[in-house]
DNA sequence: GAGTTAAATTTAACGCTGTTAAGCATGGAT
DNA sequence: ATCCATGCTTAACAGCGTTAAATTTAACTC
C-alpha cells in the first residue's frame, strides 16, 4: 500500500507539532509512518524538499478571500495577515521553517490576486508590491520572533516577573515591558499592522492627489 | 598561547563569510584556529553560546549614534535601521544567524537609548516600543528574505531572466518584478522604512492633538 | 630548581544526522 | 510466464555536536 506524498507531508506537520522543528528527524517521520528513512527518498528529493511542501501546506492553510466589491483595501488585507499569523501559530516552530524556502505556485497565485487588487484599488504596480512586501517581511520578522520567545520558555508569569528583574539596568525597557507585557502580542502585532496599513493610505492619497 | 573569546568569534565570523552558516562547523572553525574541535568548549558552553556571541558582535558594529539636539527622530531612527541593515549585509547568513538568538546587553542598551530619544521626541512608552518593534521585524523579515535570495543564486542576470520567465502564468508578479527589479532592493527597503515611519508620525501627531 | 596546581588542549568515543547504493518484494501489462 | 516499474529494506558512509578522560602547558610556591 503505497505512501502518499499528502500523508508523508501531514504526518510530517503533526510530527513537527509534538517534538518542534529540531527533532523532526527523517527517521523519526518515517517511524511514524511504519516505515523506514531511505523509503521517503522516494517521494521527495531531499529533506528540503519535504520542508518546502510542509510550509507550502500551512501557509495555504488561511485561504485568500477575494477582496468584495466596494470592500475597503485596507481591512481586507489585514484579514490577511491576520490569518497568515493565525496559520503561522496554528503549528510549531513554522516561520523558522518558511524563512529558508522558495515560494511555491500557491503563494505566487496568492500574490498574484492581493496585486491584482491593490491595482483595481489605485495603487502604482511599484507601491502595491512594495507595500505587500513591507507587509510580508514584518510578518515573517514577528512570527519569528514571537515563536522564538514561546520556544526558549513558556509564557510563565514567574518567568516573565523574573525576566523583568533582569531589566533594571535599562528602566525604559523595563517599565515598557511591564506596561505592554512583552513585544510580541496581539496589540503590538495589530499596532504594526496598522502603522504599515496607515502609511500605504497615505502614500495612495499623495498619488491619487498628485495626479 | 591560550585562544582567547574575542579570536574565536572574530575567526568564527570571518569563516561565516567564506563557508556560510551551514558549513560553518566546529572541527572547521577549530582547524581553521589551529586546534582540535573540543578545545572550544572550554571557551563556550556549547555551539549556540558561539552564535550568540557571533551576532552581538556583528549588530553593535554599527553602533547607534546618539539623537542629537533638535534633530528629527524620523531620520535618525531611519538611519539606525539603514545601519542595522549595513550591519547585517556586510556577512553571510546573518539573519538566520540572529533569529534564535537572545538579545545581548548591547542591544538592550540600544534599545534602551532609543526609547529614551523617542519619549523625547513625544511618543507614549507604548507607541514608541511598538514602533521600535515594527521596525525591527520588518528589518528582521526584510534581511532574511533578502540573503535566503542571496544564498540560492547569486543576482545572475541570466538567472533572473529565467525566473521572470516561470512567472509566466502570474502576469502582475511578473510585470512587477521585471519592473522593480526584484522584492529586495535599495529601494524597496526605503520604501518599507518611510511606511512605518510615516506610520509612527500620523500616530505621534494624532495623539499630540488630542490632548 | 623541584613540586604542585590550575588552565588549556588532545585523544577517543558516543549517538545522532542526512544521504547513497544495492538488493528485494510486489503487482500489473504483455 | 516474464518483464518492468514501483516502492520499500538493509547496510553503510561521512559528518555533526558533544562528553569523558588523559595529557600537555604554563605559572606559582617552597
Amino acid at each position: 500500500m503505497a505512501l502518499e506524498r499528502d500523508t508523508i507531508v501531514r504526518t510530517a506537520i503533526r510530527l513537527l507539532d509534538e517534538v518542534g522543528l529540531e527533532k523532526l528527524t527523517l527517521r523519526r517521520l518515517a517511524t511514524e509512518l511504519g516505515v523506514q528513512a531511505p523509503a521517503l527518498y522516494w517521494h521527495f528529493r531531499n529533506k528540503q524538499e519535504l520542508l518546502d511542501e510542509m510550509a507550502e501546506a500551512i501557509s495555504v492553510q488561511e485561504p485568500l478571500r477575494p477582496l468584495a466589491e466596494g470592500e475597503p483595501w485596507d481591512e481586507w488585507l489585514a484579514e490577511w495577515c491576520r490569518g497568515q499569523r493565525r496559520a503561522f501559530k496554528a503549528h510549531r516552530d513554522t516561520a523558522r521553517l518558511t524563512a529558508g524556502t522558495h515560494p511555491g505556485t500557491a503563494t505566487l497565485q496568492t500574490v498574484e490576486t492581493i496585486l491584482e487588487s491593490l491595482l483595481r484599488a489605485g495603487f502604482t504596480p511599484t507601491d502595491a508590491i512594495w507595500g505587500l512586501g513591507t507587509l510580508a517581511s514584518f510578518l515573517g520578522g514577528f512570527v519569528l520572533e514571537e515563536q522564538a520567545d514561546q520556544e526558549r520558555g513558556s509564557i510563565d508569569p514567574a518567568l516573565f516577573q523574573e525576566a523583568l528583574e533582569s531589566l533594571a539596568p535599562y528602566p525604559n525597557v523595563r517599565a515598557v515591558m511591564a506596561e505592554t507585557g512583552g513585544p510580541q502580542t496581539e496589540a503590538s502585532f495589530e499596532h504594526g499592522l496598522a502603522l504599515i496599513l496607515s502609511g500605504m493610505r497615505a502614500r495612495l492619497e499623495a498619488q491619487a492627489g498628485g495626479r
